[in-house]
RNA sequence: CGGGGUGUGGCGCAGUUUGGUAGCGCGCGUCGUUCGGGACGACGAGGCCCUGGGUUCAAGUCCCAGCACCCCGACCA
C-alpha cells in the first residue's frame, strides 16, 4: 500500500479525548475513528490488524475442534425473557414495524442453545464446540478508553456442549489452551485469574488478564503459591481473633456512637472485635448483612449469595421503615428479616455489636449463641496485603486488562430451554454447557497498551497491519524513486506486506510516523544509502540500524519477519 | 444513574468576565527555496461559534430549555 493513497491521516497534535496510551496512539495513527459514545469506525490500519487477530483466532479454535457459525445480531425479545437474562446485560431494545420487541445481541446462548435443541437428539451428536467471531451490542453505561470498553464490539464466542461434566472439563481445558495459543501468537502475556461468572452464570470462571496500570480490574496476586483472582471474587485468610470462652451478653451505653471506627475507639477494643451491619435492598426486601468489623462486604459475593439478584444500598429511609437503628443495628434479636453473614463472625468470639437500641450496644456478642443468619459463607472484600488463603503469605494487587473469559456454565441455559438428551441408558439429561469469550478490538487496544514507547506503537509482528514501512526519502529524486519503487514491487513479490512511504514530506514527519504506527520493520531508501547500494534496515523494537546491500534487502526482510 | 467538565474551520486551542466586523497554532492548496528526525517564505481556501427559544439596536459572549461528548463512581469481552 502506498502511503499517499492510504485512506486515514495522522495527527500531530494530541487528540484531546484521550486518557489511554493506546486510544491515544489509535486516533494519532488514524487506525479508529469515533462515531459515538463506546461506537469506533476502524479505519483500513487498525481493520488489518483486527482481521489479523481474528484470523489467529479462527485457527486456533479450529485446532481445538471449533466449527465455526454465524448467527443473528437481531433476536426476539422473547429468548431473553425466556432465560430471564432481560436485565442481565444492557440491552439494546427495539420495536419493529409490528411493535414486536428486538434486541441486538450482546452475546449468544439464548440463541444457540435452542439451536443445539434442535438439532442434537442424541448423546452421539456431542460434544460439541460451536464459535463465531461477531459484533456484539451492548448499552455500557459508561464507555470508556476508546477500544477497552465499548458498546459495539466484535467479539469470538464460543459455546462447548456436552454429555457429563467430565466432558465440560475437556472443553472447557482445550478452550483454555486455545486462549494461551492465542495470546501468545499475538504477543501478549496474559495470565489466567480466578473470576466472578457475572450474568453469563455458571458455577467456575476465569479470566485472561493483560495486567496493565490503565486496567479497570483489579487483581490479586499470590506470589509465594501463584493464586490469582478478579478483586470481585478473591479470597483470602481471614484471621482468627483469639477466641475466648463464650460470656454473658451485657448492654453498654455508647452515646453518639456510629461507625465502627467510633465503637471501637469508644470501648478500646480491636475493629475485628465488633460486628459490623449493613443493609441491602433485593428488590423490594431489607437484608441484613453482617460481618466482622474490620472486614467490608464484596457485594458481588453478597449477590451470589443471595443467587443473583440485583443488590442496592438500602436508604435510611428504607432502613428505618424495616424498624433497624443505623449505627446501633445488628442481627440480635431481628425477626421477619433476612441475615447474610460472612464465615468471619465465627472467626472470634465475645463481639460487641449493636444493640438495636438508639446509642446502645451489646458485649459479648457470639454465633450462633446470640443470633442466626439465613445464609452464612464467605462474603468479604479483599485488600492489598491480606493473606493468600492456600499459603498464608501477603497477596499483591494490580490492575489489569480482561481480554477473555472462560465459564463453566452448566446447565443454566439447557434447563431454560429443555436442551436435553437422552443418554446410553435412554435417560433424558440437560446438556452441560460452556462459554467462552474474546474481545477482538480490546485485545487490540490491550496489545497496543502493553507494546508501546513515547514515540508510538511498538506492534507485535502477528498482528502489526503491515510487516514493513518502506520509507523513501527525497522521492523527488528520480534514483530514490526508482530503487524505492522496484524495492516495493520486490518485496511484495516475495509476499512481505508492505506500507510504502511515497509522500513528498519532510524526513522528520516520515521517521516520526513510521515510529507512530510502528511496523516491526522499517526499510529507508535515500540518497545517502543509493550511494552505496545500500538500504537501511531497522527494526522498530530495537534502537541500532543496519544497512544491507540492496539487491540482499528482501531476504534480510524475510529473515527477520521469520520467528 | 449520581458527581465534575467541555462543545468555536479537519486537529489542538484563545475569545465569553465587561455584548459591538470570528482569531491563533497545526494541518490543507499554489509557487519558490530546502532535503536523514515533525523545514522556510509568499499568497490562499476553509467556520449553521452544539441545537432551539428568549433579552437587546446588536449575541460566540447574557437568560431559559435541550442535545452531544469526556472524566470519576455502580457493570463487562
Amino acid at each position: 500500500m502506498r502511503i499517499s493513497k492510504l485512506f486515514g491521516k495522522t495527527l500531530r497534535e494530541e487528540p484531546a479525548e484521550a486518557e489511554l496510551v493506546s486510544h491515544r496512539l489509535m486516533l494519532r495513527a488514524g487506525l479508529i475513528y469515533q462515531v459515538s459514545s463506546g461506537v469506533y469506525s476502524y479505519m483500513p490500519l487498525a481493520w488489518r490488524s483486527l482481521r489479523k487477530i481474528e484470523q489467529i483466532i479462527r485457527e486456533e479454535m479450529d485446532a481445538a475442534g471449533g466449527q465455526e457459525l454465524r448467527m443473528p445480531v437481531l433476536q426476539p425479545r422473547e429468548l431473553w425473557v425466556e432465560s430471564g437474562r432481560t436485565e442481565a446485560f444492557d440491552l439494546f431494545t427495539l420495536q419493529d414495524r409490528r411493535d414486536r420487541s428486538l434486541v441486538l445481541a450482546p452475546t449468544h446462548e439464548e440463541v444457540l442453545t435452542t439451536m443445539v435443541k434442535a438439532n442434537v437428539h442424541s448423546y452421539r451428536d456431542l460434544p460439541l464446540i460451536l464459535y463465531q467471531i461477531q459484533t456484539k451490542f451492548r448499552d455500557e453505561p459508561r464507555p470508556r478508553g476508546g477500544l477497552l470498553r465499548v458498546r459495539e464490539f466484535d467479539m469470538k464466542d464460543a459455546y462447548s456442549f456436552d454429555i457429563d461434566e467430565e466432558g465440560l472439563d475437556l472443553s472447557y481445558q482445550a478452550m483454555v489452551q486455545a486462549y494461551k495459543n492465542i495470546y501468545a501468537r499475538c504477543g501478549l502475556a496474559a495470565i489466567i485469574v480466578e473470576a466472578d461468572s457475572g450474568p453469563i452464570g455458571g458455577k467456575d470462571s476465569q479470566e485472561f488478564i493483560l495486567l496493565a496500570e490503565s486496567g479497570e480490574d483489579t487483581i490479586f496476586l499470590c506470589e509465594s503459591c501463584g493464586y490469582a483472582a478478579n478483586a470481585e471474587r478473591a479470597v483470602f485468610a481471614k484471621p482468627e481473633i483469639d477466641r475466648t470462652a463464650p460470656e454473658p451478653l451485657e448492654e453498654v451505653h455508647t452515646p453518639g456512637v456510629k461507625t465502627i471506627e467510633d465503637l471501637a475507639g469508644f470501648l478500646d477494643v480491636p475493629t475485628g472485635r465488633t460486628l459490623k451491619a449493613v443493609f441491602y435492598m433485593a428488590g423490594d426486601e431489607v437484608i441484613v448483612v453482617t460481618i466482622r468489623g474490620d472486614l467490608d462486604v464484596n457485594e458481588i459475593k453478597l449477590r451470589n449469595a443471595l443467587g443473583g439478584v440485583g443488590l442496592r444500598l438500602a436508604s435510611p429511609k428504607e432502613v428505618s421503615e424495616a424498624g433497624l437503628v443505623a449505627g446501633s443495628a445488628s442481627a440480635v434479636g431481628l425477626s421477619g428479616i433476612r441475615v447474610v453473614a460472612d464465615d468471619s463472625v465465627k472467626l472470634g468470639a465475645n463481639f460487641v455489636a449493636g444493640a438495636n437500641r438508639q446509642d446502645y450496644h451489646l458485649r459479648n456478642v457470639n454465633f450462633p449463641r446470640d443470633f442466626k443468619a439465613d445464609v452464612i459463607t464467605d462474603i468479604a472484600l479483599a485488600r492489598e496485603g491480606y493473606l493468600c488463603a492456600r499459603c498464608h503469605d501477603p497477596m499483591v494487587t494490580r490492575r489489569g486488562i480482561e481480554v477473555g473469559h472462560v465459564f463453566k456454565v452448566g446447565t443454566r441455559y439447557s434447563e431454560a430451554f429443555g436442551a436435553a438428551f437422552p443418554d446410553e441408558s435412554d435417560v433424558q439429561r440437560p446438556i452441560i454447557m460452556g462459554c467462552y469469550g474474546i474481545g477482538v478490538g480490546r485485545l487490540l487496544a490491550a496489545a497496543i497498551e502493553q507494546h508501546h514507547d513515547d514515540n508510538g506503537m511498538v506492534l507485535p509482528a502477528s498482528i502489526a497491519p503491515y510487516d514493513v514501512w518502506l520509507l523513501a526519502l527525497n522521492v523527488e529524486n528520480p534514483d530514490v524513486a526508482q530503487a524505492a519503487d522496484t524495492l516495493y514491487e520486490a518485496l511484495r513479490d516475495d509476499g512481505v506486506q508492505v506500507l510504502y512511504d511515497d509522500r513528498k514530506e519532510s524526513a522528520g514527519v516520515k521517521f516520526n510516523d513510521a515510529d507512530l504506527l510502528g511496523l516491526p520493520v522499517r526499510l529507508v531508501v535515500s540518497p545517502r544509502n543509493l550511494r552505496q547500494q545500500a538500504v537501511e534496515v531497522k527494526l522498530r523494537s530495537e534502537d541500532q540500524a543496519a544497512t544491507v546491500a540492496l539487491d540482499q534487502a528482501v531476504g534480510r526482510v524475510r529473515e527477520l519477519l521469520t520467528p
